[in-house]
DNA sequence: CCGAACAAGTCAACAAGACTGCCCTAACCC
DNA sequence: GGGTTAGGGCAGTCTTGTTGACTTGTTCGG
């Protein structure tokens, strides 16, 4: 197996990749002035790298706890979202997660099985199956997020207050209004903290 | 089929779910002071929440396109990085995407087939297949780029400069030590845009 | 109060994309 | 010449997504 520890050790210096910027001259580097503000497509391309990159190692970081138990990445995202918003019912999850009845029911049914989320029927609407964390599922959840606070949090720290600013701000505008909408009312806590319980 | 088009219309006021805050009290409002730069509990979920909601859209940009060709994601993803490293080894791709040699070939076949991708031996190592995309790769790849630029500009447009660079800090920040390298390599490009070509 | 609409669960079947383990060929290099 | 490396290939598995059709309760409007 090739041992996939190097890819960015080696600098790639001496033999750049032939360095063409052949075809495509679109990147045209702007007309002249108006540096700042412009977007021109390396800006973009950085953009493409940074969010497969960033992604995929914050959702690893999960990955080693949800291995032992036998759960994947389904189940962690269940379980955040339940965490989040406990008595969320099963259509208000599936219409966040967006995926099928069917993908949210094979990972909901291996969740409550093993004791992690329990259901309880809908006050007014005793259709609803509520859902929330039991004492376990908690348990669980935290050592998940755990793994990836700390990841986060080393992130939040070395780039600063106003950095972590501008992530969120940019994060939102690449979302779609749906998203949007639901993460607003998080934010709203994040800005101001004067809201302290009781 | 629920509408699906719903989960962040209703802003879930007059009832938020319960709204416990029992059991796990660590999240600690914070030692009295100490406002900013404290990494609370609420902004890491939040931040979970952003990267969850902007990948998925972010990718989903492209899908129409690609499911129109028959096409992935990993697809997309081959297509994107030998087009930002034409000439890149098969042994440079699998390292920067982290799959398998198998999973990666499967993708990589496809590509060649359609007439998207053109492998030619490596020069100083013959053994080397070096991938590079044709002009039909190049045209495809580009259009599923100007779906995600679209994304991107208009989220960097709304978010102004100053939070686009915090932008990049802090998704630096979340990716490991070897995305990192290789992404340093197009950052002082997007920085020092003083390199024109000719 | 009845029938339509809705919430949720269920079954069967399928596809993409990742994985493992093993083996092969060609080329490189000591 | 022999061990290592680059790449390809085969066989089988797993997770997570998909569709479509059907059932069972429950709600609600006419």
């Amino acid at each position: 197996m090739p041992d996939a520890k190097g890819f960015a050790a080696e600098p790639r210096a001496p033999e750049p990749k032939a360095l063409e910027a052949k075809g495509l001259e679109s990147k045209g580097l702007a007309p002249a002035g108006s540096n700042l503000l412009f977007l021109r497509e390396e800006e973009i391309r950085l953009a493409q790298d940074l969010l497969f990159f960033a992604y995929r190692d914050f959702t690893n970081a999960a990955d080693l706890i949800l291995a032992e138990l036998g759960l994947g990445r389904a189940h962690h995202r269940a379980l955040h979202y339940i965490g989040r918003n406990p008595g969320i019912s099963v259509s208000e999850l599936l219409a966040i997660l967006r995926i099928t009845k069917q993908s949210l029911a094979r990972v909901l049914t291996a969740l409550v099985e093993q004791g992690y989320v329990a259901q309880s029927p809908g006050h007014a609407d005793r259709r609803q199956r509520l859902l929330a964390l039991t004492q376990a599922g908690q348990a669980l959840e935290r050592r998940l997020f755990e793994r990836q606070r700390e990841r986060l949090a080393a992130a939040f720290r070395e780039a600063g207050g106003a950095a972590v600013e501008g992530f969120r701000r940019v994060m939102r505008g690449i979302m779609d209004e749906a998203g949007r909408g639901y993460v607003e009312r998080s934010e709203a806590a994040v800005r101001e903290p004067r809201i302290r319980p009781s």
